[in-house]
DNA sequence: AAAAAATGTTGAACCAGTTCAACATTACGG
DNA sequence: CCGTAATGTTGAACTGGTTCAACATTTTTT
């Protein structure tokens, strides 16, 4: 029996909008639960990203390839957050990242067409994925803002601060790419934190 | 006779939602038109950013200052963008950003009230505001993945080539404060162009 | 039209973070 | 529980971009 399926999302989404028991129901029936092993790739570059996924367990990156191979962490979700190319699911565009299992997760998935289907079927869905975007923005703006004013070190501090329940869940050098450096620096800053 | 005032951003409107001509009436309604003079603040940090603003005519700049006081600008806005420290805005949360103009300016600007108000008067005003933060989602994206993966040359380009009527309207170190590197080194990467 | 303020340029020293290569450790499937 | 793949560490040379300082040019103000 999965005791969260509904309940985790419905609790979410009531956090920001309030639903009448009806309005719950259709909401969450919205979404399909699904699992993914470890490695496993839910969006890829040139394809577009059909669904955006919330987290109920496990924990997944965005990320894309450079010129040289590099990957270039975009965005990392745990339990509670949502991941997918959005500028791909929102604009029905070519996606540019690859979505892929860091850990075998469990997440409910909704796609385009059924998304559109709630926002038109009521209002208060309309405003939920208005309040998703604006927080979004937020969260972006906040990265930028560290980016361009923050040393390695700092960005790397900052992280820890802000997202401790990331900080184990992810290998070193995702967690690096995400931050803007080398793997290798960021060992150096962490070995070196150790020492003090 | 202002004649673009209710056009303007009416016809802006109308690029994302279908309005009968009183939805027409109560939108623009919901905005005030202000000028504002070259070097004249908007938000300042500490302070709630009340307003978003519309850039009919003029070109602003948001920006942070770091702790040894230098400028970074987190985002550029000429005619037909939007402008605010939205995490201020949106949140009610103290403004971290400056927003000024860099030259005389003309604008719309709305309150969150207003917006509030808007958005409980009509569904399809609650749909505009979302397509606008989704829009600035997919914006911001695109930022964060240049800035991880290019270099300050390539970031120069890529502004150049995206966003070619802003290269001429900002000083260069709002530009190099924008791309995240020293007025000095963008200077040395104009030059360079000029002779290779 | 002069003075002052803002913006842009150049050189030379410097440094935060990268690169490369070799090795160490941990996790994991069979 | 062994072997292999994935992840993490360390040193040393290197480089893209910064810093500082002095000067040049443009714009704004009076």
């Amino acid at each position: 029996m999965t005791i969260h399926t509904p309940s985790s999302i419905g609790r979410y989404a009531s956090k920001f909008i309030d639903l009448t028991p009806e309005e719950l129901t259709t909401f969450t029936a919205a979404f399909k639960e699904i699992k993914v092993k470890k490695r496993q790739f839910l969006v890829q570059p040139n394809f577009i990203a059909q669904h955006r996924y919330f987290i109920l367990k496990g924990a997944l990156r965005a990320y894309v390839v450079g010129e040289e191979g590099q990957d270039h962490t975009i965005q990392l979700a745990i339990e509670d957050w949502w991941i997918s190319d959005y500028n791909s699911y929102m604009f029905r565009q070519p996606a540019s990242m690859f979505v892929m299992a860091v850990e075998d997760s469990h997440l409910l998935q909704i796609s385009f067409e059924d998304e559109l289907q709630l926002k038109a079927t009521s209002y208060k869905f309309e405003t939920f994925f208005r309040i998703l975007a604006e927080r979004s923005v937020a969260f972006m703006q906040r990265r930028v803002i560290t980016s361009l004013t923050q040393t390695a070190e700092q960005r790397y501090d900052t992280f820890v601060e802000k997202y401790p329940a990331m900080v184990n869940r992810f290998p070193q050098y995702v967690i690096a790419s995400y931050l803007g450096m080398t793997t290798e620096f960021l060992s150096r800053i962490r070995n070196h934190k150790m020492k003090g």
